[in-house]
DNA sequence: CACAATACCTTGCATTGCAAGGCATGATGT
DNA sequence: ACATCATGCCTTGCAATGCAAGGTATTGTG
């Protein structure tokens, strides 16, 4: 139960996909810190959330082990959180980028077709 | 207020946005009614609604007046209900299918970058 | 009459995104 | 020493969403 082959019905669920995807992509690299990873999102427009989106969004990610997390001093500043992405995080995020990119496919699809004309009747 | 300017924070929310926006799509063309549209969305897996999602859905862009509805008696057929686009659910249209492509390039951006290295760092 | 298919619509629940606010620690000024 | 500010993490409470499940009405078939 659970495991990453929940995209059962979750293909459609972009939306709740969407800002998965991109933090477990902006954890591929080098460990982050939360601030450091919400500056990083709001350069766009699309993904500027807030710490209150943030932080609950981290936390069921790391509930559901596909991030870890350490805290780590830096030299003089204090002790900070750093996520990183786990191997389970690593699966979840191929899946994820390849189902968002069905989706665009479909979608893009969608936006060329009405609903009214199938695949017919344009004179002969 | 509540205008079309209402993308305030609206580009963020391509999660709700993507499904007002295939539907809104799948009314460009000539009338439709309900069922038929749910039949064209599960077309794909991505937008494979159902029931319960398409007609509250339907009935928020009738009161936004995104959308007009009539019964429709079609020959034999028990009356149907065919919904339809207005100019301002054109308008309405356009913009989502602006930010929705916005969207997709800034969530792209961010698949190829991670949130360790800004600009920066590979050999020299 | 019963039964199924079509078509529309509603109820109730879990989940989400978020504004707002609350700690705690370190840096800075006097 | 003390107050103040900035940084960083986290929580509470609300409105909105998507959906399974069920309900109603009409038409057709036996």
């Amino acid at each position: 139960m659970d495991n990453e082959d929940s995209q059962d019905k979750w293909q459609i669920q972009l939306r709740k996909g969407a800002l998965e995807l991109v933090i477990l992509a902006a954890l591929r690299g080098p460990p982050v810190y939360g601030l450091a990873m919400l500056r990083h999102l709001q350069q766009f427009p699309t993904t500027a959330i807030t710490e209150g989106t943030l932080y609950p969004l981290l936390d069921r990610l790391k509930r559901e082990e596909l991030v870890g997390a350490d805290w780590i001093q830096d030299g003089d500043t204090r002790p900070r959180k750093y996520y990183r992405l786990t191997a389970k995080g690593e699966r979840k995020f191929q899946a994820l980028a390849a189902s968002w990119r069905q989706s665009i496919t479909d979608i893009n699809a969608l936006l060329t077709m009405p609903a009214g004309a199938p695949v017919d009747t344009q004179g002969s």
